[in-house]
DNA sequence: CCATTTTGTTATCAAATGATAAGTAAAGGG
DNA sequence: CCCTTTACTTATCATTTGATAACAAAATGG
């Protein structure tokens, strides 16, 4: 079978997730937070707790920069560094109650839109949609 | 039914794309390119042509730096800018030959990334994956 | 034909980011 | 116990990026 095509609509397709979750993301990052920033909040979001090194790796960040961010985002408020007890070389990061309530709200708004999105759709198709989730996140977004 | 559950699996699904694109796309932009460069690149070869303001609108740039960015790829000879006879304020912006043999190699790269990841599945399943692509790109990536 | 809008350019400045060098402190391994 | 590695920090500098103001040229619309 024609893989090639396939590769087509996995390229479209990534360029499509990109813009829309750009489209989503633009209006709700608050003001006194960078871009890069707010993309480590959403990191530590999803994967917490995480270690300092990981973020640097996953982010495709040096330590020297990721260290930065987040001793920025932690005088912000945003995060909390607590050193593991068994390792006291690693620091466990994690979102404080404000870095929380932030990510909160802005899932929420875009949850909103996300929701506007799928207003008229029915049941079944919904468990669809879950499905090809589901199929694309093991297959081929692991 | 639980939409918030599928809403759930969007936003860790949508990181992983994130993920996975920034996965294989990092040792393949060269070096003589910065990343939004490169980011406006994909851009242009997905939807061209394209005019500078669309450009600026989709990638969210405000229409100087669009336009600085733009000159500096033009100068790198990656792209090209072609006056619209209709419009002569409008530029109407396409890969070069350079830019599109920089871009197919790039794209070669990524989809020798993606085939290895799809080695050993059945037909079958590569058509399930295309549907749900399919699905996905016209339901909630539009 | 003149005012306005659209499309893009140039210049400039501050801020964010990336890269590198040099250092600290803890852990691990002989 | 000492040497090496790991995990992270601090400092510094060049480059990139974002934001803004001021401009030009073509189109549009009375």
């Amino acid at each position: 079978m024609d893989k090639s095509a396939i590769f087509q609509k996995f390229l479209t397709f990534t360029a499509a997730v990109h813009q829309i979750s750009n489209d989503f993301t633009k209006d709700v990052r608050p003001g006194d937070i960078t871009t890069v920033q707010y993309k480590i909040l959403e990191y530590i979001a999803v994967s917490q707790p995480s270690t300092l090194s990981s973020i640097s790796e996953c982010m495709h960040m040096s330590m020297p920069n990721t260290s930065r961010e987040l001793k920025k985002l932690s005088e912000k408020q945003f995060c909390e560094k607590v050193t593991d007890p068994e390792d006291r070389r690693k620091q466990y990061i994690r979102l404080s109650a404000k870095g929380e309530a932030l990510m909160n709200e802005v899932f929420g708004r875009i949850e909103a839109q996300f929701d506007e999105r799928l207003l008229n759709i029915s049941e079944d198709e919904l468990k669809e949609l879950e499905q090809a989730i589901d199929l694309l996140h093991t297959k081929v977004f692991y």
